[in-house]
DNA sequence: AACTATTTATAAGA
DNA sequence: TTCTTATAAATAGTT
């Protein structure tokens, strides 16, 4: 199915026909595997190569063991079964088989041969990502604190500026009598808690209140 | 694999997940009944679907064994597995729960298991956080923005008062030649981008900003 | 064991 | 279910 369209008949090459079966072998027990998943199905695969080599795949809901061992033995090479000492070597083998290919699923989905993609350095990556989440959360906290101090006293100068300038006003008027009642127009607004942002960019800006014990802005918490 | 990549996860859809397991179903086999022609390998495949509908494919290589195997047993009346190897039996013994062993870890893995918590909802969970923190994410930019707007108009009032302030001290000013040098104090902050907090506990007060898309917030990204 | 030009499989939509 | 079709995946031949 590639380079080339090939007709479905005995590969006669024994080397290609090797290959051949290793790689859709594979991509066999991947096409299982992902029914399994997608549809919740159920699925028994085995396979035994032209060089007796016996693989297998059973969706882990499928079949009781018993069951599946029963299923196993019916499907397995028959000249194998001349004797009950033979048959017994056999299912041996036949075990450890699949005891290597159970190991090698539980490393696949452990990550060691997934797609390249190692879920162990996943987790870790994870793990750095909170970390520098949690550092970052502190750092902007720090910046965020220094912020406010400078609004503080910027606003602090700004009040001192605004009373002056009223004291002259006020001192003015008391000498013209005028009433041009400039003042403070105050709404409720704590000017203790302003903050200024002094930020470029034309992005979104944002405030959320962080809770008392510093928690907040996390995600997925560990 | 087609119109769109999809991830191999549990189709939820009923509909979706019968025509899915059909269609790959026949893919399978087709591929079963490939691997068996081209590669002379014997295969027994078995699917069980989520309405418990069985259907399988064995090569024909492999239905000759498994008659002959049947055959073999109900001619011979041997009992396979009470042989007088029982070290042998043992050994099989073990290698079974050794089995069951790593399906039940394989089924852990999946999730069908770990500790009560399942994997599935785990994400599923994870899902409606994600959605839920969106929602709160696009409430609080509305929240905010009032804010943004309630507070830049209370700078342009505090600005207007200064200003008129001002005016007033400079032409009080013009009149006695007094230089008291009043004036706004500005070390380069921005008061279009203040912020107004009307808050009234002393929590300790944050800002982030967001990623112009929107993006942010979320984590564990599936 | 990789690569890649092709062929296949198939997801989504009818 | 079956057909269509755009796209994702598998893989035959090659290095």
């Amino acid at each position: 199915m590639a380079r080339g369209k090939i007709q479905i008949k005995r590969i006669e090459n024994s080397t290609n026909r090797q290959v051949t079966y290793s790689k859709r072998r594979n991509g066999l027990f991947k096409k299982a595997r992902e029914l399994t998943v997608l549809c919740d199905a159920k699925v028994s695969l085995i396979m035994i190569s032209s060089t007796n080599k016996v693989q297998e795949y059973i969706s882990p809901s499928a079949i009781s063991t018993k069951e599946f061992f029963d299923q196993y033995q019916r499907t397995s090479g028959i000249d194998l079964w001349s004797s009950p000492y033979e048959n017994m070597q056999e299912s041996l083998k036949k075990l450890k088989e699949v005891n290597r290919n159970l190991r090698r699923e539980i490393r696949q989905r452990i990550g060691e041969g997934l797609n390249g993609l190692k879920f162990k350095q996943i987790c870790a990556l994870q793990q750095e990502i909170d970390e520098s989440l949690k550092v970052t959360r502190e750092r902007r906290l720090k910046v965020m604190s220094n912020q406010i101090e400078t609004t503080r006293k910027k606003v602090r100068n700004l009040e001192g500026v605004n009373s002056k300038l009223e004291n002259r006003v006020v001192a003015e008027r008391d000498l013209d009598q005028e009433d041009p009642h400039y003042g403070l127009v105050d709404d409720g607004g704590e000017y203790g808690s302003v903050i200024q942002f002094q930020q470029g960019g034309g992005h979104g800006l944002f405030a959320i209140r962080l809770q008392p014990n510093g928690g907040g802005g996390g995600c997925c918490g560990g």
